[in-house]
DNA sequence: TTCTCGGGTGTAATATTATAACGTCGCAGT
DNA sequence: ACTGCGACGTTATAATATTACACCCGAGAA
């Protein structure tokens, strides 16, 4: 599931800074390979662990700091329920995904596609929707 | 939307636990009554202060157990992307609730039903499922 | 009655997740 | 050079949540 020396997703990331005159600093860059190579959603300080083989550098505001202009950007989501984040699976720039985590094996799934409301109350206005579905991949029924 | 003396909501926990063979003890009944008063989603340590006024007693564990008990039976959802907790307004004891939050006055409205996913992937089982919703409500628009 | 067993709670400590505040550095534009 | 700004370093602390263990009390068995 990741292992180029140069992975797509980190050139469709290098492509949406460059549209956007973001920078993909290498510390984002290193954050975002970070998500991406793992199996499953990553906690936060399990990427400042990752990050820090000499000791000083990588404090919690680095990793916060990149995560949170990855997930500005959409190139990663965050997995409310778990607080943990995955790397968006698609290689473009998505708002909101419908994530599937698998409870055994620990993967995830993205959909896109207004999963939304069977039913909206009166005049509410949605901007941003939380979607996480818990359960069982393909894989993992026997 | 709370000033019976004995709620609505109350009642409901009274025969929800009866027919359940569970016991609503005062802390557990405190909480789901300050839940239920609040305005808005509680965060735990908010319970935590209200629920000591003399010093000494209510440790995170207390409040943590009674949500957690109320959690069980569904007379109170937590709100992932907020870590806080609202009330049940339905009466029943209910799956896992649609959730709509309005970022001005913080208000919640619950939706039942299956919100579900327009597309699920291949084999996949959803077990529990977390959908919020955040944006303005009807009474927000001006 | 006494025993014991289990659930609920009290308590202390600690783990985990996240942010605030402030300083420094380097670079782009003046 | 000077200035301003964005990214990052660093320290501290806030906010959220759990572990572990002790105690109490009430239900049922002995």
């Amino acid at each position: 599931m990741s292992r180029e020396t140069t992975s797509p997703a980190l050139q469709a990331a290098e492509k949406l800074c460059d549209e956007r005159g973001e920078r993909l600093t290498p510390i984002r860059r290193r954050v975002l390979e970070l998500v991406h190579e793992a199996d499953g959603p990553v906690k936060a300080y399990d990427l400042l662990e990752t990050l820090k083989p000499g000791p000083g550098s990588a404090k919690p505001p680095t990793v916060y700091r990149a995560l949170e202009f990855l997930l500005g950007l959409g190139l990663v989501h965050k997995v409310e329920a778990l607080n943990a984040y995955v790397g968006c699976s698609h290689s473009h720039s998505c708002g909101g995904a419908e994530l599937f985590i698998c409870s055994d094996c620990g993967s995830v799934q993205e959909c896109h596609g207004a999963p939304v409301s069977t039913q909206t109350p009166d005049g509410f206005i949605i901007e941003r929707s939380v979607v996480e579905h818990f359960g069982h991949c393909g894989n993992c029924r026997t």
